[in-house]
DNA sequence: AGCACGCCGACT
DNA sequence: GTCGGCGTGCTC
């Protein structure tokens, strides 16, 4: 028998399988699928066999023998297996990188630098006649008896803080034993509380899916409309059904809020899955899942990666969101995922939103996906009053930050006891300082990009790679006095608000004050416990969020995303802006919006504070078609990326000309131009942009350029389908 | 990726 | 005559 394997490596070269000899030993043991330990070339490293043959031919070659199965426990099953296949070849990154993304971080393919500790080791007494023996014995190992005397009483001991010496001396001498608990790092009360009864309205979507059928399905509800109960009941009736469940939220941020409300549901069912977990905690909790041990799966974007069998249902949750797509190899979308084990699975994929993506309206509207929709809040709910005020107005006024009336209400809630959100996209203190003399910019050293200001540090940042800067107290070019702070980010906007307000107890939220673990929910949680008067934040603020004491909610320059350079600000800075103004009067509260802006007439602010979508819809699809753009065209941003600009530009050319000349007339070919950030990390990136409807040729081509490129030493290609910005 | 091999210059 | 720098090639 033998095994075809990947390799550990993920390198374009070591891209295709080994064959090895599976041992006599090993031959009822193996599976497809497995982690494997194998020779290779001169050293040995891990592996995962793809496939099993009775018989291979003679290719020449000694064929080396499997060493060892590394855990029984982990296998991949088929599902899983071609997921990995489906996202190596929809992003063209290696196969071994697919399946790395896949799994948590302690049981990727990978050597592992650090052995992690995976289960906590108890202590125990093995001998118990033994013990007074050995006291009596060596009298003078104080240490040695005093950890035994503390055994007796306490029966276990975690092996954690105990002297290494101790402990091996008495295991040698047979009077204690080590075990493995078995115990899982996350526990969580096994309790399921009544889950809340539908509205007529909201039970009108809920009836209207099929579980053994797969179908894509858009739910368009407006903020407030009562989503997350209707995935509780979605997933519930799953469970009855006798299947699982995967629910994805975008930001680790809401993973919690709602992860709390499917704990309120189905207790210890529930597995959650985000980043900021601990490894352990990550391991334990893929333990869990893969044992079959829960029967719902929470979390981010590689949650949907979860060895979840017999799955029943997957729900994106605010689909729109573009931390669904990851930004670095493998580029992978987790709707496409979804997609993907909604048809293995023969089961219904909901995609949930309050502004959906143009590309799912979209297919929706073509019946690709079944649209159901909820235009209504939940119980006595309204719509928030939004007020757009011109701020061309207000800096005639010498109002350069807050205006007159944003000024106002402020000071009305803050009379009322009423809670605020204050939204600015845009963290630090200045986005940029520059010389008044010379007219020297702080640029980072590594990217083509102004480094932001952050005044708690003194530093300057580069919000790109994070390389910090110790700024100077004079320019550093023309060493004049003259350095001047331009552009506005949270941390001075808060530093103005204590100002003209005296005594006003403000949180901010943004990158910089939830670094560190737990932060994000500890704001969350004394906001709501109303500690503080005003929340202040990034779009950290816009998602999800329930206060039901926040009356007004004002957006202080919702220019920041409308001016990016792309196709998808638009519709970005339209979320974005529903998402903040949907945190308004959630309850009782009528709540009002003040929105800020120098472009009070741009469709995306009109349709905002109008609140409608359908519009904002229809505009934005006619720019697209015009523009070409999605979802009109398919695009895909070739990046060639080399330390060389003038190499990498002739290798960028050199793309451009053999695409031209191996797909479709039709299909549009832009560039190659210097990417938005030409430089980043030292490298220079030129980029050319693919736009077509069809194109048979393409994929092939592409295939063929990847191929060619493994050998080229000045640059690389970075390649990616379906881009969400360019 | 990681390692061996081999070619070439520098140095006891 | 040998040590070590790095360019090249191979891995079932």
């Amino acid at each position: 028998m033998f095994a075809k394997v990947i390799v550990e490596y993920p390198i374009k070269t070591l891209n295709k399988t080994f064959i090895y000899k599976i041992p006599e030993n090993l031959i009822n043991i193996l599976k497809v699928g497995m982690k494997v330990y194998v020779p290779f070339n001169v050293s040995e490293i891990f592996g995962i066999v793809i496939k099993i043959l009775s018989q291979v031919e003679d290719e020449g070659y000694e064929i080396k023998e499997i060493i060892r199965v590394v855990d029984e426990e982990l296998v991949l099953n088929d599902e899983l297996l071609k997921l990995g296949k489906f996202l190596a070849d929809s992003t063209f990154c290696n196969l071994i990188t697919a399946y790395q993304t896949m799994l948590p971080s302690s049981l990727k393919i990978k050597k592992q630098k650090k052995n992690y500790q995976l289960f906590d080791e108890i202590i125990s007494i093995k001998n118990l006649d033994k013990i007074s023996e050995y006291c009596n014995k060596y009298p003078r190992r104080k240490k040695h008896i005093e950890f035994l005397e503390r055994l007796k009483n306490e029966k276990e001991i975690l092996k954690k803080g105990i002297l290494k010496t101790v402990i091996e001396s008495l295991i040698k001498e047979d009077i204690i034993k080590i075990k493995k608990e078995n115990k899982y790092r996350i526990n969580i009360e096994n309790k399921h509380n009544k889950i809340n009864e539908l509205t007529p309205l909201q039970n009108k979507v809920y009836e209207s899916i099929e579980y053994n059928k797969y179908d894509t399905y858009l739910l368009y509800g407006i903020t407030g409309s009562g989503k997350t109960e209707i995935y509780i009941k979605w997933v519930e009736n799953c469970i009855k059904l006798g299947k699982r469940a995967i629910v994805l939220v975008p930001e680790i941020g809401l993973t919690t809020q709602i992860a709390l409300r499917f704990y309120n549901a189905f207790g210890s069912d529930v597995a959650i899955l985000h980043s900021s977990l601990s490894i352990g905690e990550k391991y334990d909790e893929y333990l869990k899942i893969m044992r079959g041990e829960v029967k719902v799966v929470i979390g981010t974007r590689s949650a949907i990666f979860a060895p979840v069998s017999n799955l029943g249902i997957i729900i994106i949750d605010e689909e729109d969101s573009y931390s669904y797509k990851q930004d670095s190899t493998p580029k992978y979308h987790a709707r496409d995922m979804a997609i993907f084990r909604g048809k293995y699975n023969n089961i219904p994929v909901i995609l949930g939103s309050a502004t959906p993506s143009l590309e799912s309206k979209a297919r929706a509207d073509k019946n690709v996906y079944k649209l159901l929709r909820l235009n209504q809040r939940v119980g006595n709910g309204k719509l928030p009053e939004v007020t757009i005020v011109d701020m061309n107005e207000e800096i005639k006024k010498r109002n350069f930050i807050i205006s007159d009336i944003l000024k106002e209400k402020i000071q009305n809630r803050l009379d009322k006891k009423e809670q605020i959100i204050i939204f600015l996209n845009r963290r630090g203190f200045s986005t940029f300082i520059t010389c008044s003399n010379c007219g020297y910019t702080y640029k980072c050293p590594n990217c083509d990009i102004t480094l932001t200001y952050h005044k708690s540090t003194n530093n300057l940042i580069c919000h790109y790679c994070g390389e910090q800067i110790k700024k100077d107290d004079k320019c550093p070019k023309c060493l004049e006095n003259s350095l001047n702070y331009y552009g506005l980010g949270t941390e001075k906007l808060e530093e103005v608000l204590k100002n003209m307000y005296k005594g006003i107890k403000i949180i901010r939220m943004d990158q910089d004050t939830t670094r560190n673990k737990g932060m994000h929910e500890k704001i969350i949680k004394e906001f709501k416990e109303h500690k503080y008067d005003l929340l202040l934040g990034t779009q950290m603020v816009s998602k999800g969020l329930d206060f039901s004491n926040v009356s007004l909610v004002g957006v202080i320059n919702a220019d920041t995303s409308l001016n990016i350079p792309d196709f998808r600000s638009s519709e970005n800075t339209f979320s974005l802006l529903c998402q903040v103004a949907g945190r308004a009067g959630r309850a009782n509260i009528t709540g009002e919006v003040i929105i800020q802006t120098y472009n009070p007439d741009n469709y995306v602010i009109r349709y905002v504070s109008k609140n409608n979508y359908d519009d904002f819809y229809k505009t934005e699809m006619l720019f697209r078609k015009k523009l070409k753009y999605p979802p009109y065209y398919y695009l895909i941003s070739i990046k060639v990326v080399g330390k060389d600009y003038n190499k990498t530009l002739e290798d960028a050319k050199k793309v451009k000309a053999y695409l031209s000349q191996n797909i479709e007339k039709e299909t549009i070919i832009l560039g190659p131009t210097t990417a938005a950030v030409l430089k980043f990390n030292n490298e220079y990136r030129m980029q050319i942009i693919i736009k077509y409807k069809f194109d048979k040729l393409l994929l092939n081509t592409l295939k063929e350029l990847d191929t060619i490129f493994i050998n080229n030493k000045n640059s690389y290609l970075d390649i990616d389908f379906n881009p969400m910005r360019i």
